[in-house]
DNA sequence: TCCTGCATTGAAATCGAATGCATTATTCAC
DNA sequence: GTGAATAATGCATTCGATTTCAATGCAGGA
């Protein structure tokens, strides 16, 4: 009896295709790239062919050949960042359009990084999009090395020539803590992301120096580290030993949540009334109605666009200068501050 | 002036490395995969040559001859889930372990479907993650033909041989169904997530057969689409001709955020005094202060890996018949149910 | 010393499509 | 109808690593 595996299912080639249609393997691989030199006549019999036999182009022997994988590194650190879903969404209708796939990279540890890079050089991508990522001078200047395209997602690297593509903090916090001032606060307090994470650095500084212009020069600090359960860790430490401030600026939209849920639930705090959060992001829940936020929404359809477009750009013109972008969000006014 | 294009730098193949080290080429590429004869001797000489050279295996060619692309198709349906983001990183994690990588496609209508398995069978994937998208029994049918093991995440079809792992929904939805009639509710609504989502329509439907088996057999329900606002909407929509339900069985989260949201904002309703709500998933934001949701927890971790260790063993072992795995979500007694 | 057996090694074929070059078919002008 | 110009086609090579097979080296036994 025999085994009747019908594994026998042969790849189907060019070759088989050319035989079907009784032309050159020359003339296959032509009729299906568009503008080359071939008839209707022999396109449309290898067409015929290649749809009997159910033929598909084998991308692998094709970007062996071409030295173009048509893949694009997405490399996605794990900080908790709701916006995610999205953004992968609108890379990937981006880069679709461009004829480029996402090949998928997640980096837990900062340790990991260089297996990443690895098997980035391994499988040829054609450029890398890294999302919120933590990158040494010396990691960019390996990409660079290897002739490979990088854009920097929400991250601006001032000192160094890199490809980035970032929301304007500068301006987005400024209309905030003008608000703020403007509205009569005093007594503020800023919420920051962790130190590791140059996005959350950048943040802080921003309004530390726009609360400085305003004439507000001694304002404290308070590390988190982004997530939700650290905004509320945060407020509860700050309150263990000061009085309530009157304005908390969050680095991001989840510490705000946090934040302000601690406020109301453990201290009684009454927000807006008695205390103004905002935060920066625009995620999703921001504005649901429990919180309402006032923040700076990030435009992720432009910026996942900005990224695609200075990648595909670098893709077909090496050697074009880096690039820095930054796009301004959006005013979210809520009702979480009093302004 | 000569322009300087240092983009003379040419790609290091394994015959550079062996004339480097004065072996043959063969003996590189046996020094790289573990288990070939080769003595320890040229094995230096090699692994020396290549450090020198920065020579690093071409991912590509090694995919063309042997026939594995080493890559698996992830497709992410964009049903807004907040899961999503853990859910990567996890199955990232899973897959590195095996050796294999992640290429990523979105789905947005049905529509799309067809290119992405065009684009799936040039690539040469070794195997399929659908993540909650809708697959008609036809086009299961194709990545049979194809040979390309597929595994349905966070799906049932029951009636059709095909991998999936999932949550128990039965298990966990009968749990909250007792909890809420134990602790007396008597008029009930069920809101369901779109009736193009088989989840959905799953979850829906266990919902009203529990009920039903506690003698509730005349459960209104009221159809939205996944989303907060669509839960804010339902609930609003509900109250527009009908009294107040005791409790509303949500087919996920987020529309049982948007309830709880709606109800007490817009109609003064005190959850969960006045109204019980419970959701399904265990989404970031369920466990949030302000709605502190009953509901049930899918095991991400362990989804992931059953979802991997299934698609693998496909892979390796191809004819293996398919298997559904069910586990069951852990019930996470919250504060938005009187139970 | 010679031979058998095993471990290494290298030469060459292979995967499947793309493409430079040479050849053949077609078109158009005169 | 002829010749020149152009389009279409096929041959053969290429991309870079894997793998089969035959050849070589070396060790130990007789």
């Amino acid at each position: 009896m025999p085994t009747d595996r019908s594994k026998s299912k042969k790849r189907i080639t060019s070759y088989d295709v050319a035989r079907e249609a009784g032309v050159s393997q020359s003339a296959v691989s032509r009729a299906f790239r568009p503008g080359l030199s071939i008839s209707k006549r022999t396109r449309d019999k290898v067409n015929k062919a290649a749809a009997k036999l159910g033929y598909k182009p084998n991308a692998i022997a094709r970007m062996l050949i071409t030295q173009k994988s048509g893949m694009v590194a997405v490399i996605l650190s794990s900080i908790a960042n709701f916006v995610y879903p999205e953004l992968l969404t609108r890379l990937n209708e981006q880069l679709s359009a461009k004829g480029l796939r996402i090949l998928l990279f997640t980096l837990d540890g900062a340790e990991e990084l260089e297996g990443v890079m690895e098997r980035i050089w391994q499988f040829q991508v054609d450029g890398v999009i890294a999302l919120a990522a933590h990158f040494e001078h010396e990691s960019i200047a390996q990409f660079e090395e290897h002739d490979i395209p990088v854009v920097l997602y929400n991250r601006q690297v001032p000192d160094h020539p890199v490809n980035t593509v970032c929301c304007d903090h500068e301006q987005g916090i400024g209309q905030l803590v003008q608000a703020l001032v403007k509205a009569g606060h005093k007594k503020f307090l800023v919420m920051s992301g962790p130190e590791y994470s140059d996005v959350a650095n950048e943040r802080r500084e921003i309004a530390l120096r726009q609360l400085k212009n305003h004439g507000f020069d001694q304002v404290p600090v308070i590390f988190g580290n982004y997530t939700y359960e650290s905004g509320k860790e945060c407020f509860a430490r700050w309150m263990a030993d000061h009085a309530a401030p009157d304005a908390v600026i969050c680095s991001n939209d989840m510490m705000a949540i946090g934040c302000i849920d601690e406020a109301r639930k453990r201290f009684g705090i009454a927000v807006p009334e008695q205390l103004s959060v905002v935060g920066f992001d625009g995620v999703y829940a921001s504005n649901w109605n429990s919180y309402d936020l006032t923040t700076i929404r990030q435009p992720v359809t432009q910026l996942a666009k900005a990224a695609v477009d200075i990648l595909v750009d670098r893709i077909d013109n090496p050697g074009t200068p880096p690039e820095k972008r930054v796009l301004a969000g959006e005013f979210r006014r809520g009702n979480s501050a009093r302004i």
